[in-house]
RNA sequence: GGGCCUAUAGCUCAGCUCGGUUAGAGCGCUUCCCUGAUAAGGAAGAGGUCGAUGGUUCAAGUCCAUCUAGGCCCA
């Protein structure tokens, strides 16, 4: 027996039970290990940085990771899924910095680095802690007891081992090199790190003259060149011309003292009306030496600095073809600067601010001395032109400090060197979708330069490479190799700062002492050795990594593209040769319901733990997978889920209390009560069978394909369809408790719930429990250990789903006939006329469904009623006729709609090709190629492209009755709800109607109102009826009746 | 400046692969109907220059080109 199913329930209440339920039962570690025979589908979870609280936009993602999953796991493969956290990196630090009120590096320099670290360590704990309650919560089924975290000794040692792979592979280098560089956290970044954080911004644009000092046109010409950095010209060292560009002189139109710019630039720089005076190539202005534009820093003592210089780096595109050159701040001024043996000159200080010793700008914030130094250049005549300029400028990701391009020493990886691998590698790949694969990160793997791995910070994978006062190298591979090398036990050691750093050894080449470098690395090299360092391979783990390499899936959010996808696949091919997974599912953000990125500053941020909490959290994951597309943006706020559960959730729901309901009142017991068999079945339950199976295999190839869009599409549809429908049309066989469709809706039902299992496991769990678990012991304990419906093509008929498509639109063209003319559908009506394609062939059963749904007795073919009823209409079916006609479908449409419309229809409607006459020429046509059109003559009835529904509207005094008949049977059925009788309860009725015509349909239909409201006996009575009972009248009627709890 | 994505009803989105003459659904709105599971259901109505322009075609929301706006990514 069905356990009783309320049809009323608090979703986010019921969640909570089936969590329990979970645990208690350890659902998910028994799934795991009835699948660990399975063929392997090996998941990857993408750590989250432990570095603040889970927000909704995370909860993407792991709807993602978790129905796959799922779905891989009903259809029989082992899917193991180790939880895993991000716990290194610049985000913690920072966030223990704020915690701690730091400013910056001296900060925690003073505050120790062992105390800053254990900190840091402390906060991962804390932040970890609030994602696993939100894991749980969302039903996201991952191993959180057996996570990998990226701090602990062993992920480290793997990394250190990977590390010491690829230094020995003679690619992981040191190097000075300008670099983006946050002044605040002080640390260079990478260039994916780069690409996280760049902000518009107002800049200004400066044109600063700079006046000859030699050359031809000495004292009497500026230089002119751009810049949107002002800060830099403080260490301007040389100004850059391309050789084989034109150059003029030219006097602007104000008269002032003429400047020297590219010819092509001239009008964009100087605007109309200058007056051009001299051209010459750059090659003619190699070595001009000019005035610098700021006297504030020191060059080294006779040092020739200060003159034209050449690359091809220079463009005529925008400025004035001139660039000014400071190579501490740029990499290609540092290169072009170098061929010409010009001193680096630095005079800002690696906290970002320049040195106390300049005038005029010293202490000041790099960023901040633009203002100071475009006043001095104005005050002392040599700015042409200062305008503000709007553009993107990159920032700290987390800081959000604008970045400075430095020189710096750096560790970097060679990924150049492998390039070609990676290409290899994601050519093999499957991106969903696919235009990131050549598009996005196949730009970026193109576009590929050195990985800049070493960061000058505290809490990271220390880099283990160790250096002696000779300058040799030597990498550690783990705790026990540098034990070799250090020549004692250092397995006990925290490999993280400052403990490792305690750690020195004899240099292997000169026997010089050698100590660690001062770097930690970045921390997406961490999440990106995670298909062997969550093993703690090589140094353990052999077999489960190589059972689980590479994987089959991985899935985030699109800007991983250049962060864990790329560090993934880089980190991979550098190690192994191979990338580390094949399938990756690219997700587009979540956005506020406002359509913005959620922000604490725009205040529409939306908590993930009260939206399920409201909500629920199948409601959310439904949102998530199944709402617009995965790979575009999406806008998520209450509205959308309260909408998801109206009439997604709760329809399913109702169909399943529905099912309890009457199956219980029936005694009916799936599997044990005897059902025909579905063959024998009425043509409703054939069809809901069929489009069940139709269902499954629409979903599967869905899910197969990574489509969960379609998938909801096609799951929304048939729980539309089973309930409004189905149920709807098949309500009085389930008051009866007809075998047949409480086994019918029994078999769709299983069918649904197994399919919605891995998107919304919640509530299909809870209906597993109440329908089917309780009915057939020999079902798996949870829907989550049962397996995917297997697809059986055989129960689909397409010709079954012809018909009923054919049958639910003559019902809605007939529903609005009944609108039109105003005629209840209550009261009966003898006929329906009925021209359609398809009509001969439609089945009895199905003629019966429409002619009950419509309430007339019978249904007749227009066609047979008579010629003089109906007006026919053609019209030319422009899909068929253009494939034949090509150019010449027009005319021919024409004479269709030309061609005397009866005559047509009789020929087609009889089977035979019809003639029309086109420009005096006879040709015929198919019934395919025209489309009828019948309208009934009377006015009462409604048409529809090729199908048509007349209602016969006349009332004979007996339909009258009948439908006054059916009136009374509505009051008192409204007085058996309202008095809070059971559905099931019997009743006795007495009645009393002054009205003749009443009296008399209520007397004629004595029985039929008995049966309808389950009168047990009913009374005429001889004048309204009080006393006990639910008493009512009907003043429309002229009926006042009493019943009674029988 | 470059690459990619997106643009369809007041709102959220289908449809575009493979072109077919009345562009759909849900929510919201108006009117009516139905109700023995339903927080439901049905009918009618209002609401669309399918971002713009040009092209290909007998025929374009759909294919092509250019442009515009927004988003993401890169310079």
């Amino acid at each position: 027996m069905y356990r009783p199913v309320p049809p009323q329930i608090d979703l986010p209440a019921m969640e909570r039970e089936v969590l329990a339920f979970w645990a208690d039962e350890k659902i998910f570690e028994r799934s795991l290990a009835a699948s660990a025979d399975g063929p392997p589908w090996v998941f990857y979870e993408g750590p989250p940085t432990a570095n603040g609280m889970p927000g909704t936009h995370h909860v993407e993602a792991r709807v993602f990771k978790d129905v796959f999953p799922r779905f891989k796991t009903m259809k029989g493969y082992s899917v193991p899924r180790k939880a895993g956290w991000d716990c290194h990196g610049l985000p913690v630090e920072l966030a223990v910095e704020k915690e701690l009120g730091f400013t910056g590096k001296g900060d925690i320099e003073a505050y120790g680095v062992a105390e800053f670290n254990a900190k840091c360590r402390e906060s991962v704990h804390r932040h970890v802690d609030a994602f696993a309650e939100m894991t749980e919560r969302m039903g996201y089924w991952i191993d959180l007891s057996t996570a990998y975290w990226t701090m602990d000794k062993s992920y480290v040692e793997s990394v250190w081992w990977s590390l010491a792979k690829i230094f020995d592979d003679g690619r992981l280098v040191q190097d000075h090199r300008v670099a983006p560089y946050c002044p605040r956290c002080g640390t260079g970044l990478s260039d994916h790190e780069l690409a996280q954080g760049y902000e518009t911004v107002v800049d200004p644009s400066v044109y600063v003259r700079l006046p000859l000092t030699s050359g031809p046109h000495a004292g009497a010409a500026d230089l002119l060149v751009w810049t949107t950095t002002p800060w830099t010209l403080v260490s301007n060292t040389a100004v850059a011309a391309r050789a084989d560009v034109t150059y003029v002189l030219a006097r602007p139109a104000d008269g002032s003292t003429p400047v020297v710019v590219a010819e092509p630039l001239v009008e964009y720089a100087l605007g109309e009306g200058a007056q051009v005076l001299e051209s010459f190539t750059g090659t003619d202005m190699e070595h001009w030496h000019y005035r610098r534009p700021f006297e504030l820093v020191a060059f080294p003592d006779g040092a020739d600095t200060h003159f034209v210089v050449l690359d091809d780096y220079v463009t005529t595109e925008d400025g004035t073809g001139l660039v000014h050159q400071a190579p501490a701040f740029g990499a290609d001024d540092l290169r072009v600067c170098r061929t010409y043996g010009l001193p680096v000159v630095n005079p800002i200080t690696s906290d970002g601010h320049f040195r106390e010793d300049v005038p005029l700008v010293g202490g000041v914030f790099f960023k901040k001395a633009d203002e100071a130094l475009v006043a001095d250049l104005q005050a002392r005549g040599i700015l042409f032109k200062h305008i503000a300029y709007e553009h993107s400028y990159p920032h700290c990701w987390r800081c959000h400090t604008a970045l400075i391009y430095y020189a710096q020493p750096s560790w970097y990886i060679r990924t150049t060197e492998v390039k070609d691998a990676l290409l290899r590698e994601n050519a093999r790949t499957n991106w969903y979708p696919d235009t990131i694969k050549d598009g996005r990160y196949g730009d970026w793997l193109n576009n590929n330069i050195d990985w800049a791995l070493s960061r000058n910070r505290y809490w990271g994978t220390p880099l283990p490479i160790w250096r002696c006062g000779e300058g040799h190298h030597v990498a550690a591979a783990s705790l026990a190799h540098l034990g070799e090398l250090a020549g004692r036990d250092v397995s006990d050691v925290d490999p993280h700062r400052p403990y490792i750093d305690e750690v020195t050894l004899p240099c292997p080449t000169c026997g010089d002492e050698a100590r660690r470098v001062p770097e930690v690395i970045d921390a997406w090299y961490d999440s990106g050795a995670m298909p062997f360092a969550q093993w703690g391979y090589p140094h353990a783990g052999h077999a489960e990594f190589e059972k689980a390499y590479p994987a089959q899936f991985i899935c985030e959010a699109i800007d991983q593209t250049r962060g864990w996808f790329y560090t993934l696949m880089a980190i991979g091919t550098l190690t192994f040769d191979r990338s580390s997974y094949e399938n990756v599912l690219c997700l587009g953000h979540i956005l506020a319901e406002d359509g913005r990125k959620m922000s604490k500053h725009l205040g529409n941020i939306l908590e993930p733990m009260p939206l399920m909490d409201q909500h629920g959290a199948d409601a959310l994951r439904w949102f998530m997978a199944c709402s617009g597309s995965p790979w575009s943006a999406r806008r998520v706020g209450h509205n959308v889920l309260q909408e998801i559960v109206r009439k997604s959730l709760l329809t399913y729901w109702n169909t399943v209390a529905f099912q309890s309901l009457y199956a219980r009142t029936a005694g009916f017991e799936p599997g044990a009560t005897p059902a025909p068999p579905l063959a024998e079945r009425p043509a409703l339950d054939r069809w809901a069978i069929s489009e069940a199976h139709r269902l499954a295999q629409g979903v599967d190839a869905a899910l197969e394909g990574f489509d969960t869009q379609k998938a909801g599409r096609l799951l929304a549809a048939y729980v539309d369809d089973l309930s409004n429908w189905y149920v709807r049309r098949s309500r009085r066989r389930f008051w009866q408790g007809d075998p047949a469709a409480l086994a019918t809706l029994h078999e769709c039902l299983y069918v649904v719930t197994l399919l919605m299992a891995p998107i919304t496991p919640f509530v299909t769990e809870r209906v597993w429990q109440d329908l089917f678990r309780t009915t057939s012991p020999d079902l798996p304990d949870s829907v989550h250990l049962a397996r995917w419906p297997v697809i059986d093509g055989s129960l689909m008929d397409d010709d079954l789903a012809t018909q009923m498509a054919l049958s639910r639109r003559l019902v809605e063209l007939g529903r609005a006939a009944r609108a039109d003319s105003g005629v209840k559908t209550r009261q009966p009506l003898s006929r329906a006329l009925v021209g359609a394609h398809g009509w001969t062939a439609l089945s009895e059963d199905l003629r019966a469904q429409i002619a009950e749904e419509l309430n007339v007795t019978r249904l007749e073919s227009l066609a047979e009623a008579g010629g003089d009823l109906v007006d026919y209409s053609a019209k030319a079916n422009f899909r068929a006729l253009g494939k034949r006609f090509g150019k010449g479908t027009q005319p021919v449409a024409a004479a269709i709609a030309a061609a005397d419309p009866v005559a047509l229809a009789a020929d087609l409607r009889a089977g035979r090709p019809a003639t029309i006459a086109v420009n005096g020429e006879e040709l015929t046509v198919d019934a395919d190629e025209v489309i009828i059109t019948e309208t009934p003559r009377e006015g009462w009835s409604v048409a529809r492209e090729g199908e048509t529904v007349a209602l016969d509207l006349t009332i004979t005094p007996e339909l009258r009755r009948a439908g006054l008949a059916r009136e009374a049977v509505r009051v008192i059925q409204e007085a058996r709800k309202s008095s809070g009788l059971e559905v099931a309860d019997r009743i006795t009725l007495e009645w009393h109607a002054v009205d003749a015509e009443a009296v008399a349909a209520l007397r004629e239909h004595a029985d039929l109102v008995a049966a309808e409201v389950l009168a047990t006996s009913v009374a005429e009575v001889s004048e309204a009826p009080s006393g006990d009972g639910a008493a009512a009248t009907d003043a429309e009627l002229g009926l006042s009746f009493r019943i009674t709890k029988a």
